[in-house]
DNA sequence: TTGCAATATGAAAATTATTTTCTTATTATG
DNA sequence: CATAATAAGAAAATAATTTTCATATTGCAA
């Protein structure tokens, strides 16, 4: 059985006549709208005849229109049971666990909705071609720093991090226009991270940022600027809480880089390999 | 606008006729069978009028009887039929993108289920009644117990972590027993978390554990050993992709022991924030 | 107990929604 | 250029849903 909701869709895509792309693309742009609507209202809106989107829906595998608005609901609304509650004294300690999971849970579904589809490819396409990949964080943020250049190391792209502040400043002032420099800064307003943002342009080199704020000083003037979207519950704020976004979309960008340059980075993995097996038992 | 899929069908039910009750039972009993059948197929099956299913659709507060399958599916149909599909060579970034992070929220799901809920409270008794805790972790994991740190740090307990190997083996060996060593290590099998953990447990200090093999020599020495469960997809290893439910287990540890020790750590993490302040624009 | 009003229910009618069929247009291939 | 295959729209056919009308049932007050 092929049928896969909105991946399903992307799937058939290659093969789609143009109106019927046409109505994947309304679909897939916009699932909310379709699941409430008459066949006769998305024909309307698209100029196609409702005979074609019945028959759309029968060429990706469904029986008919209603199947197909039946299998998409569940990946457009949310079930009911996901509330959202907040952590309250009385809550023991698994009770926390899970609440916040949930929270992590939602953390990443809402990151992926705001992360940009073009911006993913330009930081993959300046990682991939870059002489250099420094990675920079300032107080919490350098842990996720130091996390990514123990990814990267594997890719076979030159990347490094610092887990010093002076150390950190001291290389960006060393690299070159054919460097890239990825700051992570969830506020984007740190001032040590913005500084050293400042050096990083002088030297030519181009810039990415992981930051829950787009609008903030450093958002606005990095080469490509990636966001996260996390909330605050009692007890934990939302730098906290984007710890675990930030992670996933270098998690995404490594695995990306490692796929595109197969062979050079099977070689770069398997040193790595080797390197650590002896501090194992 | 009270429509909530089937708990709002059994908030309504004590007002409901009996024919309406009738309905409403088949619906809360097999809620799967009536997203696929047409209001006639329904009412023949329960010997009622097509026009009293309507109506009761509309009693419970949807437009119709379209609105109320709508509205059921998400809690009836796998909220994700989540296909757990690998990355392929064709995948654009974003495609990449949200296949990582699927996998990473299938491993928060995982873990929480095999989170016990005993080790669960005995690390938050021992993180609280410790004189003093130390975060261990040696190669990738160092990034999580730096981690771990900065948030502990603003807890009230007296939290530490050293970025260099040779400074945790020092530590480690000045603990007393009434301290607590917390360590990372996804395989349980580092021969350098290994021999830290001896070095530790001569010093009578407590132990934590967060490790993907309960049944590794670090997993089976410590005192309390929590576990996480996460899966291995093309080009990134399962141990990477822990790293998201090591954290989240923190992130719960945290908020509980904030909780716990309310009016203490609320003036701590006032003092970390005011510390901080100064570093953002 | 009886009468009346309110509510529930089914059947039929009305309306809406979806699917299929027929015809024409378009595209690809030899 | 001719032909076959495919795509698309309009209309017809079918299916599904909702509303209306008539009747039955129940509850309450006198």
């Amino acid at each position: 059985m092929a049928q896969q909701g909105l991946a399903g869709i992307r799937s058939h895509y290659p093969r789609l006549s143009d109106k019927e792309k046409k109505i994947a693309d309304f679909i897939l742009k916009q699932p909310e709208t379709i699941v409430h609507q008459t066949i006769s209202q998305v024909a309307d809106h698209l100029d196609v005849a409702d005979a074609t989107v019945s028959r759309f829906c029968k060429r990706i595998g469904y029986k008919g229109y209603q199947a197909l608005k039946i299998a998409l609901a569940p990946e457009i609304i949310a079930p009911n049971e996901m509330l959202h509650e907040d952590i309250t004294d009385s809550d023991d300690a698994k009770m926390v666990a899970e609440k916040i999971f949930q929270s992590n849970i939602r953390t990443l579904e809402n990151t992926l909705q705001v992360l940009g589809e073009n911006e993913l490819e330009q930081a993959a396409d300046l990682l991939l071609r870059a002489n250099r990949v420094e990675f920079y964080g300032f107080g919490g943020s350098n842990a996720v720093a130091m996390d990514a250049y123990h990814k990267f190391v594997r890719s076979g792209v030159p990347a490094f991090a610092f887990p010093d502040a002076h150390l950190q400043l001291m290389s960006a002032s060393q690299l070159s226009n054919k460097d890239v420099a990825f700051i992570f800064s969830h506020s984007g307003a740190s001032k040590d991270a913005y500084q050293l943002l400042q050096t990083v342009k002088k030297s030519g080199a181009k810039t990415i940022a992981i930051t829950g704020f787009p609008k903030s000083p450093i958002g606005q003037q990095v080469d490509v600027a990636l966001h996260t979207s996390s909330e605050e519950t009692a007890y934990r704020s939302e730098a906290l809480a984007s710890r675990i976004a930030q992670l996933s979309i270098i998690d995404a960008l490594y695995v990306t880089v490692i796929m595109r340059q197969k062979d050079k980075a099977q070689a770069s993995v398997e040193k790595v390999r080797n390197a650590i097996a002896a501090t194992k038992m």
